[in-house]
DNA sequence: CGTGTCAAGAAGCTGG
DNA sequence: CCAGCTTCTTGACACG
């Protein structure tokens, strides 16, 4: 049984591609978040970021994004592939030292983010044994560098494979979950954006065979068949054949 | 205060 | 059965 397909009140792609305001620490605000502007955002704000300047061979993505907080191993829902995945739940209340600098520097705010995290972190011994006060869900915020990995990743390849997403967290710093969630998120994200006017075009695509028989994964086939009618041009023209893997 | 975005939680589905 | 996926929701946070 599916769940209610029909949309929901709170319609969450109805407005999400309003060009939020960039990071309040960032002396010029982003005006996207496309991979185009993160990349090169990235690279003018920290003269060049360490990669490719590739321009993307994307359509016009959605704009969003307004802080570039740092990394934090931390796991998702402790679900399978996340071995290291650390007792989430960091009370931002905690505000406290910074210590982990990020291979750039992170920004105030993230800073004081990440004490926060850190603290939290370390706050956590032993699980509270009596979780009187429920403890507040923590939302980690991936730093302006992981995030431009992860979108530059995205840009080429919008499925991993598991050696590749292991690969990808670990340079990272990241748990391989959050990695996999970040893709879900953006998948959806992405996804969202795209008029829905796009759908059938796909189902027509010669290419979708042919990636089947490529060998794409069994779970990447199942979006595939879901995703793809938002985007038809991206799996295969974009250059997400499986050869990149 | 309302709203948008993000990371993560949860439900449900699929194929090996 | 399991891992991964989509989709929607939740909770935290930033901004106007």
């Amino acid at each position: 049984m599916l769940r209610t397909p029909e949309p929901r009140p709170g319609e969450p792609g109805a407005a999400s591609c309003s060009p939020r305001a960039a990071p309040p620490t960032q002396s010029k605000p982003l005006t996207s978040f496309l991979i185009q502007d993160i990349l090169r955002e990235g690279a003018d704000r920290r003269g060049g970021h360490a990669g490719s300047p590739q321009p993307p061979p994307q359509p016009p993505r959605q704009p969003d994004r307004r802080r570039d907080p740092e990394p934090e191993p931390e796991g998702g829902r402790g679900g399978a592939g996340a071995p290291e995945d650390q007792p989430r739940a960091r009370p931002r209340a905690a505000r406290g030292e910074a210590e982990q600098p990020a291979e750039t520097e992170p920004d105030r705010h993230f800073e004081t983010y990440l004490l926060d995290c850190e603290n939290t972190r370390d706050a956590l011994p032993s699980l509270p044994p009596a979780p009187k006060q429920p403890q507040k869900r923590s939302r980690a915020a991936f730093s302006h560098n992981q995030v431009v990995e992860l979108e530059r990743k995205f840009s080429h390849q919008k499925y991993l494979s598991a050696p590749e997403r292991a690969h990808l967290a670990k340079s990272l710093k990241l748990t391989e979950t959050q990695v996999k969630i970040w893709f879900q998120n953006r998948r959806y994200k992405t996804k969202r954006k795209q008029p829905t006017s796009d759908l059938g075009d796909l189902e027509k695509h010669p290419s979708l065979p042919a990636l089947k028989e490529e060998g794409f994964s069994r779970g990447s086939l199942i979006s595939l068949h879901s995703t793809y009618p938002y985007y038809p041009y991206l799996y295969f023209l974009a250059g997400w054949s499986p050869a990149f893997w």
